[in-house]
Parts: structure tokens; C-alpha cells; sequence
RNA sequence: GGAGAAAUGGCAGAGUGGUCGAAUGCGGCAGUCUUGAAAACUGUUGAGGGUCACACCUCCGGGGGUUCGAAUCCCUCUUUCUCCGCCA
């Protein structure tokens, strides 16, 4: 969520931003001033009519107590008069706080200045690449198709126990899993991020949180029994863990990184391009989360990104990143690099990671502060990005580390896998 | 799931209708003393909004109600604790 003073002081900015996304704001952003505007304004008259109530019952009780009865009486009915008042000026100030709100829940983050403008998926920047594309031998196959060779994924038998999207890995492909969690894991604990275990369901107000609800809400499992929802990311226990929370400056940066499976209805999407682990209803990641003080939130971004890059050369993996254009930067973030690592037999790029910076609009709706140097609190810039999502790093080595007697498995992960080839 | 108790500032813990944003203790911060530290003593110390700064408003788990006036009374929700049941 902006801040309403920001958009108050910097109006033009916010529009020629948004226009990045191929949104025009004029109509909105004006909304958020007016309103703004009209709710301070009951605001204060709300505050003159409590604080005069406020005073007439000091002076009614005072006069009790001096057994002037009588004018007590009299004054109460000033106050009875006024108590309608200010029940009416609540009522608008909830209206137009409320309508506020919603405006502003409807208003994606403004992209960084180097974000470019942007519809789609094909106006991304691509800005790095690195590893070999290796040469398959004759006869190279899918992953899914590997997975059947192998018999270490069964799509059939996910299907049948719950349905499409949901795969079950079996033997060596079961251990190649654990072994990349628990790969992923040691390198950004290595780092110096935390390991968490965090929930898989949250309630609706962490979803607020980090800008799945109100508008998205179609796209995470929603038990209604308990009101709790399956979480699509890890971001969303693990940001929500700085909800309502103010740190001291000292206390900055955090870093946590957590393993969690992730549930993602993905409605209507279909076709070749679902294909396999390319997109699931249920997938495991390991995400990296940073709380930053604002100056450095940047610096940290590019320390996130070489992080994840680290780690796909150690897996020897070929891949790119792309700098998000406006239009495929997701509703919260300002500037997110995408990961893609090359799927030789499908001839594609796969997204693997995805690293934002959300500055301060998770944040304000968080409320996720800290104590600046002068003592006050001020909102703090939160970032996360996956190290990494599963099942497309998967589907990278399966088809990049074939060969015609098996799979070999990356150097590095033979210490966690605990054998070198699945034949 | 059943029965009971509770929810107050960073923590502990008073407060059962008006002068309570809240005693007291601990902790924190500043100072005195000290070569320095500790101890002792003195002062200070919640959050949000608002203002140039004051004023002023809101907040005692959340929401609603009674009352001129609510931390205090009523309703409701949530959470925690104890006992019983169940259970990985």
C-alpha cells in the first residue's frame, strides 16, 4: 500500500510511474487526495466535538460533587446533543477511511525509475546470462517423460490421489527433492539467513499483509471452515512474521530463509505449458526474505540477486535474468529480476526465481517499522526471492544433466543425494 | 470437544464508574558519586494521529452496548492458562 502522503506530495510522480504498468492512476491518485483530504477534515471536527464532550463531563461530574445537581442536568443534555454528533462524524470517518482503504488496496506499488514500461512478459530487459546450453545426445527427452524413463515422478499416481498439478516423487527423484532443500537451505543460511519453519496456512490478516487479500484471493486455496488460506509462497508467513512489530535501527538488516511447500490454484491455466513440473497446484520452494533500513534496501537487492546467481553456477545450470518491465512487475514490488534457467528439451526458459524489492508497501500495510536515529519510527523495506522454487531447477538438471546412460546429478548436490547418476 | 480462570505500558503487577494514560517494582535512558565499573542516589521513560510548536483526539486483547462520563458495568469474538477428554 502507498503512503498517503507520499501520493499527497508527489502526485505527477506516482501517475508517470504507474504509467509503467500501463495504468493510468489520474483518476485514482486524485480519489486518494480528495479523500484523504475530506477525512482529515471530519477528523478534526470529530476531535473538536469529543474534546468539548470531553470537558462538559469533567465539569458534570465536578458539579456533581459540589451538589450542584441541577446544572449538571442542564449541561448533560449539551452532551446528549453532542454525542449525536459525534456518532454521525464516526460514521463518515469510518465511510471515508474505508473507502480510502479500498482505493488504496486497488493501487499497485510505483515501479523504480529503472523499470521498464511494459505490457508483458516480452518487454523484460534481459540483462544477464551465464552458463553453457549443453549439447543433448540423440534421443533427449522432457523431464516428464524422463521422470517415467527414471520412475522417480508419477504425475498419474498425483492425479489420482489429488488430482492434476499435484505430482508424487518417488525413490531417487523423492531424494533429489530433499537433497535440493536441504542444499538450498545450507547456502543461505551460509549466507546469514535464519532458518525458519513457518506455517502453511495463514489467516486473512497476514494475507493483507504482504498484498494476497483482498485482491488476489482467487488464486490461494481459502479453507472457509476455519477462515485460514494455503500459502502460495513463503513470503507470506515469513514477511507476516514482522507484522505490527517495530525493530530498533541496530536490529537491521534481518534475513530469514525458510522451507515451505507452496499451493497455488492457478485457474485457468492450461495447455503445453502446464506440462510436467512447469506449473503446479502444490510445489516446494525455499525462499529468502530481508527486512532493510530504506538506504540500503537496494544494495540488498543486488546482494539477493548474486546470492541466487551463486548458487546456479554451482549447479551449473545455464540461465538469465530479466529486469521485470511494469506490466509483469508483480502488484507489490518496485523492481523484481526474474531467474530463468534454460530447459534444454523443451527448448525454453523457465522462471526459477523472482527477487523484489516492495520498499515500503508491504510494509505500511504490515506495519513493519523501526526506530530511526532520531527516534522515530519509520517504515522499513522488505524484500524477498526465491533460492530456490523446485520444481523447475528440477526439471533444469533432469534435462540439462542427461545422458544416455542416466541423469548425473550436479557435484554439489552429490553430498546431500548421496549418489551421482539415476539410471 | 467439556468445565473454570484470565487478558493492563519493554516485563512483572495494582487499579471495579469521574482528577487514570494508568500506582509500584524491574528494565531502559540521562545525571551525581567513582581512575573506570558496580552499588547507591536523583531525574526521566508507552504508542498513534494532529500542530511550526502547543492545544487537542484515540488506544488498558478485538468488536459492539449501557452512561453526561468506562481500564472498571453488560454482550460478543479471539487468545492464553488450569483441569478433564482425545491424540502425532
Amino acid at each position: 500500500m502507498l503512503q498517503v502522503p507520499f501520493i499527497r506530495e508527489n502526485k505527477a510522480l506516482v501517475i508517470e510511474r504507474l504509467a509503467k504498468r500501463n495504468i493510468d492512476a489520474n483518476q485514482m491518485i486524485t480519489d486518494v487526495i480528495v479523500f484523504d483530504e475530506e477525512r482529515r477534515q471530519i477528523q478534526t471536527e470529530l476531535d473538536n466535538t469529543l474534546a468539548e464532550s470531553n470537558s462538559l463531563s469533567k465539569e458534570i461530574g465536578n458539579l456533581y460533587k459540589s451538589g450542584e445537581a441541577q446544572k449538571a442536568n442542564l449541561l448533560k443534555e449539551k452532551t446528549t446533543q453532542l454525542k449525536q454528533v459525534s456518532k454521525e462524524l464516526t460514521e463518515a470517518l469510518n465511510n471515508k477511511s474505508e473507502a480510502l482503504k479500498e482505493l488504496l488496496y486497488k493501487i499497485p506499488n510505483i515501479p523504480n525509475e529503472v523499470v521498464p514500461r511494459g505490457n508483458s512478459e516480452l518487454d523484460n530487459e534481459e540483462i544477464f546470462k551465464e552458463g553453457d546450453i549443453p549439447v543433448l545426445h540423440e534421443g533427449a527427452l522432457p523431464h516428464w517423460e524422463l521422470a517415467k524413463k527414471y520412475d522417480i515422478i508419477d504425475f498419474e499416481l498425483g492425479n489420482k490421489i489429488a488430482g492434476a498439478g499435484f505430482p508424487v516423487y518417488k525413490g531417487k527423484g523423492a531424494r533429489l527433492q530433499r537433497a535440493l532443500i536441504a542444499y538450498f537451505l545450507d547456502k543461505n543460511t551460509g549466507a546469514g539467513y535464519t532458518e525458519y519453519q513457518l506455517p502453511h496456512m495463514v489467516n486473512e490478516a497476514s494475507g493483507i499483509g504482504t498484498g494476497q487479500l483482498p485482491d488476489k484471493e482467487g488464486q490461494m486455496y481459502h479453507i472457509t471452515e476455519d477462515n485460514l488460506y494455503l500459502i502460495p509462497t513463503a513470503e507470506v508467513p515469513g514477511t507476516n512474521i514482522f507484522r505490527d512489530v517495530v525493530l530498533n535501527e541496530s536490529e537491521l538488516p534481518v534475513g530469514i530463509t525458510g522451507y515451505t511447500p507452496c499451493f497455488r490454484r492457478e485457474a485457468g491455466s492450461y495447455g503445453a505449458h502446464v506440462r510436467g513440473l512447469n506449473r503446479l497446484h502444490q510445489f516446494d520452494k525455499v525462499e529468502i526474505i530481508r527486512v532493510e533500513h530504506p538506504s540500503k534496501s537496494y544494495e540488498a537487492l543486488d546482494g539477493m540477486v548474486s546470492h541466487v546467481k551463486d548458487i546456479l553456477k554451482e549447479l551449473k545450470l545455464p540461465y538469465r535474468i530479466l529486469r521485470l518491465c511494469g506490466g509483469d512487475t508483480s502488484f507489490a514490488s518496485a523492481l523484481t529480476y526474474d531467474f530463468e534457467v534454460f530447459s534444454t528439451a523443451q527448448d525454453r526458459w523457465l522462471e526459477i526465481s523472482s527477487i523484489s524489492n516492495f520498499e515500503t508497501f508491504q510494509a505500511n500495510r504490515l506495519k513493519l517499522r523501526f526506530k530511526n536515529s532520531e527516534g522515530k519510527n519509520e517504515l522499513a523495506h522488505t524484500l524477498n526471492g526465491s533460492s530456490l522454487a523446485l520444481p523447475r531447477v528440477l526439471a533444469g538438471i533432469l534435462e540439462n544433466y542427461q545422458t544416455e546412460n542416466g541423469i548425473e546429478i550436479p557435484k554439489v548436490l552429490q553430498p546431500y543425494t548421496g549418489f551421482n547418476i539415476i539410471d
